[in-house]
RNA sequence: GGAGAGGUGGCAGAGUGGUUGAAUGCGGCGGUCUUGAAAACCGUUGAGGGCUUUGUCCUCCGGGGGUUCGAAUCCCUCCCUCUCCGCCA
């Protein structure tokens, strides 16, 4: 949710906005609507404040007047329930307008279309060399018995795969992993609810604009998160933090679930994009004042997760036609994947300010300044697609997946995948 | 799923039709006292929103609807919490 009087005195500046991210949005006219509804405000609560005036006086009064001001009253409210009415058709629309509204961005970011306007901030590490061609997840989990998609396709549908064997293992070591680093960087971990109400959604900003995304459940009004970014800020919601317990760090580890609806075809097969996701989330509720520096920090901790498994990526600068709605600053990280002989988003990393801290209505009090939150989040371990990587990048000639060295204690010291 | 109880300010807890945005207590903040602290005493203490913005008005007692000139208070409905029973990982 964008500041409405900051839009009032300022139309210009969203203007602009809305022109960098390349939306279609007619603001002069929201800022008609808004002028109407306002009008309207004041003239149904100079009604209010007359109705409040007579209903005072009225057990004073006794005999004619008081039958005068009761009947007074009862034109009055006729007229007040049609205004009412009508001011509540225009606050509607109004908001559902003014809830479509982008954060605004940073002035880092790069103004672009598309993807194709990402900037590269950095490269990490290079590109790993074979001697025979690499193969890629897809086939090796099927060599292996580690994915199986066959039988998932059978039972759900395309965009399934059972994780099997010692994919089971590496799953639940790369959590540990994760879990260890990021509890010594201060984070709290969660095991959050992946079914949550409306609100939540709206908050968090994936609705209403990307509502298409999400599953709904048919009997309950409640949602299948695709990430756990949606319960990690909505924790806090309606909640006043003193500024001395900023930031506020946490970990969700979680299932995700995303319908893909409008990328048929897309990256088909494999663990790459799929329905229903296992990941780790970073977020972060933080004082507006260090809100950037915070962000730097995320960034970092991502880093280390990453570089910690010896993969090559770089980090993506997204530019404010690919950003998402509420994203002030979006960083992706892409990591190699040699198959493709491309680089893939595995992890994003953004910077929300304070979009999300107003629609969930989370402040802070900072001595006498009090004000809302800035919130962010990335993507700590998303563990398909980190599987993904290091089935692809730790390959031999014969078939065989070599466990990262940081991860064999986790897998009880098992050094490699083979058959 | 069945039976019962209940949802009021940061918390506890009054209030059953008319200066009640809401008594009282606790907590918080400021002050007096004190070498300091505690205790005691005095004062203060919700949020959101409109406008002609150091003021004024409006809205908010779980959500929505209704009755009434007037609702925290009456009626309908939904939601949630708690207790007991049943079922269950």
């Amino acid at each position: 949710m964008i500041d409405l009087e900051k839009f009032r005195k300022n139309p210009e500046v969203y203007k602009e906005e809305v022109k960098k991210r390349n939306m279609d949005i007619d603001i002069d006219e929201d800022i008609a609507l808004d002028e109407k509804r306002r009008k309207l405000i004041f003239k149904v609560e100079k009604m209010r404040a007359r109705k409040n005036e007579v209903s005072a006086i009225i057990p004073k009064a006794s005999g004619e007047d008081k039958q005068k001001m009761i009947t007074e009253m009862k034109e009055l409210n006729l007229g007040l329930k049609d205004l009412e009415s009508e001011l509540e058709l225009l606050e509607k629309s109004f908001f559902e307008k003014i809830s479509t509204y982008p954060n605004l961005t940073h002035e880092s970011v790069p103004v672009g279309k598309d993807e194709n306007d990402n900037i590269m901030a950095y490269k990490v590490g290079r590109v790993p060399d074979f001697d025979f061609i690499p193969k890629s997840h897809s086939e090796l989990g099927v060599m292996l018995g580690i994915i199986d998609e066959e039988r998932a396709a059978k039972i759900s549908g395309s965009r399934f795969v059972f994780l099997k064997n010692e994919n089971v293992m590496l799953q639940f070591a790369l959590v540990q992993y994760v879990l260890n680093i990021l509890s010594k960087r201060g984070f709290i971990p969660l095991v959050p609810p992946v079914l949550v109400k409306e609100r939540a959604m709206y908050g968090t900003g994936f609705f209403p604009v990307e509502a298409s995304q999400y599953y709904k459940t048919e009997l309950d009004d409640l949602y299948l998160i695709g990430t756990s970014e949606v319960p990690l800020c909505a924790y806090h919601s309606d909640e006043t933090i003193s500024a001395e317990k900023l930031p506020q760090k946490y970990a969700a580890y979680s299932t995700c679930f995303r319908r893909e609806a409008g990328s048929y075809g897309k990256d088909l097969g494999g663990l790459f994009r799929v329905h229903q996701f296992d990941k780790i989330e970073m977020f972060i509720f933080s004082h507006p004042e260090n809100s950037w520096d915070d962000f730097e920090f995320l960034r970092d901790t991502l880093e280390e997760i990453v570089k910690g498994l010896g993969l090559h990526y770089r980090i993506m600068n997204m530019c404010t036609g690919d950003i998402g709605t509420p994203n002030a600053k979006k960083y992706d990280l892409e990591a190699w994947m040699p198959a493709q002989k491309n680089y893939r988003e595995i992890a994003s990393c953004s910077n929300d300010t304070e979009f999300q801290a107003r629609r969930l209505n989370i402040r802070f009090k900072d001595g006498e300044r009090k004000g809302f939150v800035h919130t962010m989040n990335s993507t700590a371990c998303a563990v398909g697609r980190v599987i993904m990587a290091i089935m692809e990048n730790y390959q031999d000639r014969y078939g065989n997946i070599r466990i990262p060295q940081n991860l064999i204690a986790y897998m009880g010291g098992m050094e490699i995948i083979k058959r």
